[in-house]
DNA sequence: TTAATCACG
DNA sequence: ACGTACGTGATTAAC
């Protein structure tokens, strides 16, 4: 390669990216149209490919070049590119706005007649290869263009899906000829799309092993009479034919243009005109993607090359970024903190000496619990951004700059500068702790307004270095046991897949619901099925209907059971352990919409318990000390139920101590709890719940078997039986269509925007969450001020012990042994005595030398 | 990228 | 007449 040049021009071909885009998804017959009826499926596709390529490439100059008018070369030769349909009317219409669109990004097209639009980029790639400063990237799916790599020019060869890059180099490798011999392969096996003739019956296989032998179309025939046979006959035949063939295919390469590259460069694009575009097309998506584009504020940002030079003032934001979203795995890319005066940015070299310098500062940040961990240091800081936003609006990304795009600050997100491997990480990071640093008393107002100040003070913000131990700390794992299981079920799949291969006739991807469907409802037969988007519906509950109509069907759900345990948990899960032996979960406490936790990557709170051989998975979690500790809640949300809505009957059993189920089998049958049946409490267990979640008759019937008449009795008997549940229904659900919104017992608020939606289907979902969510949330904050209690105990008494995990309504403790009676209490007077509700709260202990053994 | 399925409370 | 139980996350197939 020659000299390094340094500035990149992108060039695309934009007649090839609007007739992708067109026929990429016309062929289903209906056209994506605005609501005028405007045909918008050519521009839908070119407007996002170009986004992408200039996300992907951040170019500093970028041209597009179309076909126009009439082309020399159809001009000399008639039937070039003959046979080609017509250019759709729908597409023609829409290619006059891609133009338009261009001039709203800011980037530079160029057309000229009778030149096509290669003609114009070879030009273009040509000038770049003459000035040394430019060197070229061409963007397009047509591999004429390949002809044009050079040592400065490569193509980003598109592909149906991806693409594929070629330099000089790579190129070679591949085909095993110069890119400028494109030219002449053409020449010889012809193109059928632009109607190129080439030499007849020779094919690409043929063409490439002449040119690799006689390097090109002139070479093979000055060696004519050395090549032997059909072959020889063929190239006979079509030499005239051959010669034309290569000057069609070749492109013209000085095309009379005045080109400075100067215009070429990308400099954003028109926030307003672009908006009006993406509105008038009503791209709604990309319109959703649009950052607003806003000069960049200059700010000043000192860089700490040593720690002597940052002398902070008592309050600080500080923002640290971290190059993975899984921070456990990920490694810390530097430091921004922002204070009264100055925003300094500080390398990660210097990380360490900093934390002396900020711990007794007033510390103001953004997802304080990845800080925590990355620093392995606690800090005072009351004010978790994050955690701020997700009270007052919902939810709260785990990236900031959405919450900075609110505030119509312009920056890129996280995921373009991790794509762009944080290219701009100084500049972004110090935006971002100058915009906590700027907008904390904003949020902060609003927290106060919506009077979430208590449970932000009290229960969010002390919760954070909970969970930061607990995710730090980790729960241990030896996949040993799985080992043995997995080559069981390994060889159990396979014994089933061949009998059910077997009991239909046919073999087929049993993993596919679509096929599956197919298999059982139609070739053989086996009943009726809802049919749904892609087929029929085939989950546990249609094919249990079906259970005794042919064996089959329990062989795929044995099936689906044994792959689901294989694939999540006993292949996925040791894929998260990390060089200490643990899995480190990480726990979400910004993203439900009722208050409770979510865990990922991986998820340990849908771990299998019900079935024995899924509970089995337990046995891999074993104590980093001596024992696993499990506390769990005992019928905490109907407790919580029984509190709220005052209903005397269920706290009487409560305050009594019954087994509830039981108790509400016996009052819905009228018998007495002695003659109540297994069978019996089992459906009042199933109405019970029914009830806490907003079934309707026809739901429970589905759920119990049982027709829809009989399941409305079983409702309605329960409403008679237990008055004051019915009452907070209907008042609950009435405050909730008058103030759009309901709270938990300690007053979290979740919006119900669903309320006031016209559609009958979605509002009725909104009454079932206005139902739940003080129930479940209600119960998510119990059990969050009880992990604070539960940590701040085993601190103040100095265990060894830790929490490890909760599950909604159970805490795990990796326990040492000499501390369990301790641990004991402490759960116990913590989780039951948290909070003083009309009727008690009761936990069970259990503890084991593993997860399973701890149930 | 979305839908279907299934694991948990 | 709607369309049918709340809250999550991971995996796989299909688009």
């Amino acid at each position: 390669m020659g000299e390094v040049k340094l500035k990149k021009v992108v060039l695309v071909d934009g007649n090839n990216l609007l007739f992708r885009s067109y026929y990429a998804t016309a062929y289903t017959g209906t056209i994506m149209r605005n609501s005028k009826g405007f045909p918008t499926n050519a521009l839908y596709g070119f407007a996002g490919m170009i986004n992408k390529i200039v996300n992907e490439e951040n170019p500093e100059y970028m041209m597009v070049a179309f076909d126009i008018g009439k082309n020399f070369r159809k001009e000399k030769y008639d039937f070039y590119k003959e046979g080609r349909s017509e250019t759709p009317e729908d597409l023609k219409i829409q290619m006059p706005l891609a133009r338009k669109l261009l001039d709203a990004m800011g980037i530079k097209y160029l057309e000229m007649c009778p030149y096509e639009a290669d003609d114009i980029i070879g030009t273009v790639a040509k000038l770049a290869e003459s000035d040394p400063e430019y060197y070229s990237l061409i963007v397009s799916s047509d591999k004429d263009l390949l002809q044009l790599i050079s040592f400065e020019t490569e193509i980003k060869l598109l592909k149906q899906t991806g693409f594929i890059r070629y330099n000089n180099e790579s190129f070679q490798k591949e085909y095993g000829i110069e890119p400028i011999k494109i030219i002449d392969l053409k020449a010889l096996m012809g193109d059928s799309s632009d109607n190129i003739p080439g030499v007849k019956g020779i094919g690409e296989k043929t063409a490439l092993k002449l040119l690799q032998e006689y390097r090109s179309l002139d070479g093979i025939y000055n060696n004519i009479d050395k090549i032997k046979g059909k072959t020889k006959e063929k190239l006979d035949l079509d030499k005239e034919n051959a010669y034309m063939s290569y000057e069609l295919a070749t492109i013209y390469r000085d095309v009379p243009l005045n080109v400075n590259f100067e215009e070429f460069k990308y400099n954003g694009y028109n926030y307003e005109h672009l908006k009006e575009m993406y509105e008038e097309l009503e791209f709604f998506s990309m319109l959703k993607n649009l950052p607003v584009k806003k000069e960049i504020k200059e700010f000043n940002i000192i860089d700490i090359n040593n720690i002597k030079d940052l002398k902070l003032e008592d309050k600080i934001a500080l923002y640290l970024e971290v190059d993975d979203i899984n921070y456990h795995k990920g490694n810390i890319l530097g430091l921004s903190i922002t204070d009264q005066n100055n925003t300094y940015y500080i390398k990660n070299e210097l990380i360490k000496d900093v934390i002396p310098l900020i711990k007794d500062k007033e510390i103001l940040t953004y997802d304080l619990k990845k800080v925590l961990i990355k620093l392995d240091t606690d800090l005072n800081c009351h004010f978790d951004m994050m955690v701020a936003a997700y009270l007052v609006q919902d939810k709260a990304s785990d990236d900031i700059t959405e919450l900075m795009h609110m505030f119509d600050e312009n920056i890129s997100s996280y995921e373009e500068d991790k794509k762009n491997n944080f290219s701009n990480l100084r500049n972004n990071i110090c935006l971002k702790s100058k915009f906590i640093y700027e907008y904390a008393d904003k949020i902060m107002e609003e927290v106060k307004e919506l009077k979430q100040e208590d449970i932000f003070n009290n229960i969010e913000m002390p919760l954070i270095k909970v969970l930061a131990d607990m995710e730090k700390t980790g729960f241990k794992f030896d996949a040993s046991p799985l080992n043995k299981m997995k080559e069981d079920i390994i060889k159990n799949i396979d014994i089933i897949s061949h009998e059910i291969y077997d009991l239909s006739g046919e073999k087929f991807n049993i993993a596919s619901p679509k096929q599956l469907g197919i298999v059982l409802f139609e070739k053989m037969g086996i009943g009726k099925s809802k049919k749904i988007n892609r087929g029929y519906k085939t989950d546990i509950k249609t094919l249990t209907k079906y259970i005794d109509k042919h064996p089959i069907i329990s062989k795929v759900l044995e099936y689906r059971n044994l792959n689901k345990l294989l694939s999540t948990y006993i292949e996925g899960l040791p894929t998260y352990v990390l060089d200490d032996g643990k899995i480190h979960t990480i726990f979400n406490q910004t993203l439900t919409r009722t208050g409770r936790l979510s865990s990922m990557e991986p998820n340990l709170q849908n771990i299998p318990v019900k079935e024995e051989l899924g509970k089995k998975i337990r046995l891999a979690f074993i104590p980093s000390n001596d024992l696993i500790i499990s506390a769990d809640y005992s019928q905490i949300e109907l407790r919580i139920l029984a509190h709220i809505s005052n209903c005397k009957e269920l706290i009487d059993a409560f305050v009594n101590d019954e087994d509830i189920h039981t108790k509400v089998a016996a009052d819905i049958n009228g018998v007495s709890e002695k003659e109540v049946t297994k069978h019996m409490r089992s459906t009042a267990k199933a109405v019970i719940f029914g009830i806490v979640y907003g079934i309707s008759g026809f739901g429970l019937g589905e759920n119990l078997n049982i027709s829809r008449e009989e399941a409305n009795k079983f409702i309605e008997k329960y409403y008679e039986l237990y008055p004051g549940v019915k009452n907070y229904m209907t008042d609950i659900v009435r405050e909730a269509y008058k103030t759009g919104e309901v709270k938990t017992m300690f007053g979290r608020i979740r919006k119900i925007q669903e309320l006031k939606d016209t559609n009958f289907h979605t509002r009725t979902m909104g009454e079932r969450m206005a139902l739940n969510t003080p129930i479940q949330g209600s119960s998510a904050d119990i059990m969050k001020m009880a992990m604070i209690k539960v940590y701040d105990k085993i601190k103040e008494v100095n265990l060894k012990s830790k929490m490890i995990l909760q599950v909604h309504d159970e805490i795990i403790i990796d326990a040492c042994e000499d501390e369990v009676d301790k641990l004991k209490d402490i759960l116990k007077d913590a989780m039951e005595n948290i909070v003083e509700l009309k009727v008690p709260l009761k936990i069970e202990i259990n503890s084991g030398i593993n997860w399973y053994d701890a149930k």
